[in-house]
DNA sequence: AAGGGCACGCGCGTTACTTCA
DNA sequence: ATTGAAGTAACGCGCGTGCCC
């Protein structure tokens, strides 16, 4: 695995759904990103659906074991179906889950023994195909329950332990990746909300300055960019500002959901009864 | 029913190691 | 051959959750 396009994580500014920029997120346990993208478990509302998440077959064993031939799975060949099996392991890393650690931690007063008495760790590089493997499996779910996670790492050959380390990892890059990629989207969101403020305030200087010379006043057009909001019939958020926005989504791909916040605008102007 | 202890999984930050320019 | 940066496997810790007693 040399760089991203191996991992997936081309992640762009193009969002092919229709998510909107609610930035309330709908629930507590709710963990996504500005751009929409589920991250892991809910996202920033209810609108954005997660990737589908098969119950059953995460993991197509035929194509499997098409990559896995020929596979450097680090370790004895005859290990392959049975990495659970005791004495079998990937040279660095001898126990299987956290709590397995945990105890042999507290068991041997936080020295970790291997084979060869030696505790620094040797860090194994996974092979080219059991990073495809993987990113598969990480496509179809991101978290892997305690089967799935064992039957991963017997196809692979290695420590269930290894496989729920990659996938811990795994999260982390993408998360990272995505919290990038928002930082980039709100950067040019900003500088574009900006110039539209800008342009905005220039006219409503004009419209001042206009204003103020009646005759011109009456000559002019109607007002471009101002109109009245057909639901409450009060002066409301221009159109073109909509359109812009418009736009802009489609710059990005996706849409911005700008009129709810106007609707609101205009509540707020509503004569209170 | 409430609460403590335990196991477990995850996120996060970090370390140690590998690879490559 | 050396070196620094980038990538990543592995680790340690804290926290939340579910289960059991």
């Amino acid at each position: 695995m040399t760089g991203k396009e191996d991992l997936g994580l081309s992640l762009s500014l193009s969002f092919p759904h229709s998510h909107h920029l609610n930035l309330t997120p709908s629930s507590a346990n709710t963990c996504s990103s500005p751009s929409g993208v589920p991250l892991q478990k809910a996202s920033w509302n209810d609108v954005v659906s997660p990737p589908p998440y098969p119950s059953s077959g995460y993991f197509p064993a035929t194509e499997a074991r098409t990559f896995l031939r020929g596979i450097d799975v680090n370790r004895l060949p005859s290990t392959v179906d049975g990495a659970e099996e005791a004495g079998v392991s990937s040279p660095n890393s001898t126990i299987s889950s956290v709590s397995e650690k945990r105890s042999e931690r507290e068991a041997n007063g936080g020295i970790i023994d291997d084979e060869d008495g030696d505790t620094s760790r040797k860090k194994l590089r996974l092979s080219k195909d059991q990073s495809a493997i993987l990113e598969e499996s990480f496509k179809e779910h991101n978290t892997l329950n305690p089967k799935q996670k064992l039957a991963l790492a017997n196809q692979l050959g290695l420590q269930p332990r290894q496989v729920e380390v990659w996938f811990q990892n795994r999260r982390a890059r993408t998360k990272l990746k995505q919290t990038e990629v928002d930082c980039e989207f709100l950067k040019r969101w900003c500088e574009k909300l900006t110039e539209e403020n800008k342009r905005l305030q220039k006219e409503v200087v004009e419209l001042r300055a206009l204003k103020r010379s009646p005759l011109l006043y009456m000559q002019m057009a109607p007002p471009t960019t101002l109109t009245m909001c057909p639901s409450c019939v009060r002066l409301s958020v221009p159109p073109t500002v909509d359109q812009r926005s418009h736009h802009l989504a489609q710059t990005y791909h996706r849409p911005i959901p700008i009129r709810p916040l106007a609707h609101g605008l205009c509540e707020g102007l509503r004569p209170r009864s």
